[in-house]
DNA sequence: AAATTAGTGCGACTATGTTGCAATAATACA
DNA sequence: TGTATTATTGCAACATAGTCGCACTAATTT
């Protein structure tokens, strides 16, 4: 029995930050950014749940933060699936590089999940 | 004006930990291994002197947290520079793989650091 | 043996992220 | 349109990771 979602108000404004900006942004970037307030747990439970219905994709960081992302932009740029992700540390955004993540794994590794990160500078801000 | 470093029973302990287990730990796995009582405050700056000493790694998981490895492990397998590291969620451990992580970014993007963590079960855990 | 100062322990603090619970509001349905 | 159902919210509490200031300790230097 799936549980049915709701549209609200802070699930809409949460995707308009996201794509507006086209980049991964951690909660507090997008608490800021975003149009209503809205409790903190609130923002993460939106998250979360978006990325349980692979609305969005999650990124950790080197500064130990989550990051989210649309999976959207990931179709329509033609991402592959795993993919390199750049963080800015001067803009503080995370991008979804169309660099795909090449690697094979010694036998009966069993792998799960990828999290790629490249840290360093971006275009805009060198 | 480089400080001096010291040697204490803390640092001792903690190399020993790491060389002992081979792999990248966590903090609290550090201070759970260890033979002495020492306090959380103390591994850390112990663990981040190392780092600034080019004698340990650290690497950043998807649980959000840090773990420390030694470089010297690096050479003597003869490790890449930048080379994926394999979390198992079953023991808790991240060991480095030596399979070496190649990518290119879009012009004018500048690389920092490179932080590639598989995550999965590893073979004893299966 | 005394002086210097790197390193430690403690406490306080920040930040991220999660969870329980009662209240609210989006949907379904009469 | 009004009512029932229950997903979602806000709040508070909690857990954990990691850092920092400060007084004290102890490794090294002389």
């Amino acid at each position: 029995m799936v549980m049915k979602r709701r549209n609200t108000p802070t699930k809409e404004a949460v995707i308009n930050v996201l794509s507006k900006t086209g980049k991964a942004m951690s909660q507090s970037a997008i608490e800021k950014k975003i149009n209503l307030k809205s409790d903190r747990a609130t923002i993460y439970r939106v998250l979360n749940r978006f990325c349980e219905d692979g609305v969005l994709h999650k990124i950790v960081a080197e500064d130990g933060k989550q990051y989210f992302a649309l999976c959207v932009n990931c179709k329509e740029n033609k991402l592959p699936k795993n993919h390199f992700h750049f963080r800015c540390t001067s803009c503080q955004t995370i991008e979804c590089l169309h660099e795909p993540v090449h690697f094979s794994v010694p036998k009966n590794y069993s792998v799960e999940s990828i999290n790629c990160v490249l840290t360093g500078t971006c275009p805009k801000c060198i």
